[in-house]
DNA sequence: TCAGCATATCGCCACATCCCGATATACTAT
DNA sequence: ATAGTATATCGGGATGTGGCGATATGCTGA
């Protein structure tokens, strides 16, 4: 389809949405753990995270009072995407830090305030 | 590259840019023939062609007066990506009607004016 | 050199997108 | 129930994008 096309492309389409896919390549990581890392907003990240859901490349589940994300990888086209940009990631510096920094991220520390 | 990436993928998340992509997955074809089939105006279509040709998802070549593009196929991240496309266009209406449209595109008929 | 054609660029308008802070919602634990 | 916490949504401002017609550019053939 291409309004479906268009969607997955458009999501990933912007700088801090391959940002949060990249950290997301790490472990599945709830809002505030993301948000942290990233330095926006809470109110932003998260409209990030329904354009990345509506496009079918995460999906979320309940953790308590967090909602955890993670990249969604039932069919073979998100598999295949996936490591296309994983590929296109590789050597960056930023994105490696970003990598390393997700699974360090620790939700029990970060979100208690 | 993360501004790479982006761009490729902003410049495929744009419906009328993915109907160009999937014309050119018929055969190279120069802005008149695209611009005949695509319904836009002739200025619109260069644009497109542009953005496009920066992310370097397509490439141009002169043919007389005739500008003709085609996919960059030189790297292997675009063949996968370009497999990738043809596999989420499978089976849409519009754009198999559009392939063939491409395919039967004659430039010496379309621009002759 | 000049006319004519294909394509590219420009200026403008309407609309989309991204950001934020403020507020609403939804859930949990007391 | 109530307070508190994580996340979602809303409103608004700045910037980006896609569309067009008009015009510029660049090539070709007479």
């Amino acid at each position: 389809m291409l309004n479906k096309t268009e969607k997955i492309f458009k999501a990933l389409g912007e700088n801090n949405r391959l940002r949060i896919v990249n950290m997301l390549m790490s472990k599945p990581m709830c809002v505030c753990e993301i948000t942290d890392i990233i330095g926006l907003s809470q109110s932003t990240v998260s409209g990030h995270l329904r354009i990345l859901k509506e496009a079918e490349i995460i999906e979320d589940a309940k953790d308590g009072l967090w909602v955890e994300y993670s990249l969604t990888k039932k069919d073979e086209l998100n598999k295949t995407l996936f490591e296309l940009v994983r590929s296109m990631f590789d050597k960056d510096e930023l994105l490696e830090k970003e990598r390393r920094s997700a699974l360090l991220a620790d939700r029990n520390i970060l979100c208690k305030k």
